[in-house]
DNA sequence: TCCAACCTTCACACTTGTGTGAAGGTCAAG
DNA sequence: CTTGACCTTCACACAAGTGTGAAGGTTGGA
């Protein structure tokens, strides 16, 4: 599919998924004419990738981190170094913390939300 | 307690700091010289702007959230306006899908990591 | 054949969050 | 009174993510 179809399926910008192939987080095949070939895939990737960037993830290491997403049963275990088991190790850490932050606010925010629309019902 | 020692008990540098209260998210009282001066609750209410802008949130939401974050059972419910409320219900939905998403992926990290190092203990 | 609707690359520009540092005020301790 | 450690404001700089648009190639249908 092309650039376009595939910004219709998901709502991203086309300037957008370029970006995502310029670092190297989406890399799409490519026709002979030269026009991006993404596969049906690209659809779930790319929607995760505009998840993970606006949960604030920088793209150095949703790059890190996409792989392990793909198939957790596959043959991947690749260059699976100490180091790259300890940045996801760190990655994994950080994101249960923003997760905790995260929720903890937006609870906060329910309950305000349903204290007013209580105060506003009693009224 | 002035910028030094907030920002010693936060980790958080001066300079952003400063640049909570220029975007109006932590305002502190000043001193007759000058100086901030901020209070004991200042502590929490940084981190807290600290969690949610490492989470993706942008200032200005920061600042239309955190009010309700501080107390819920105080006199607050001061304009709450319909179109607050609105906001409010978006917000709270959004953080729900980045929760939704980063707990995702985060899961999908430690089965990574939890496949990898039952195969290299197996191995 | 030619137009419309795609696609390409390139580049400028803006916002946000953040670092760094200059120029100068305050204040306590020596 | 001076020095050092704070504080102030201001400003320049930078990376990341994103918008916009120019200049031009491809292609399918009227």
């Amino acid at each position: 599919m092309r650039i376009g179809a595939l910004s219709e399926r998901t709502g991203i910008p086309r300037r957008m998924l370029r970006y995502y192939e310029e670092t190297g987080m989406l890399v799409p095949d490519r026709c002979a004419n030269g026009y991006r070939d993404y596969d049906e895939q690209s659809v779930d990737r790319a929607l995760q990738i505009r998840g993970l960037l606006e949960a604030g993830m920088p793209t150095r290491v949703i790059k890190q981190v996409l792989p392990c997403l793909k198939a957790t049963k596959a043959i991947h275990i690749p260059g699976a170094t100490q180091e790259t088991m300890g940045i996801l190790e760190r990655e994994r850490d950080s994101m249960s913390e923003r997760i905790d932050t995260l929720t903890r606010s937006r609870d906060a925010i329910a309950r305000y939300i349903d204290t007013v629309r209580g105060t506003q019902e009693a009224a």
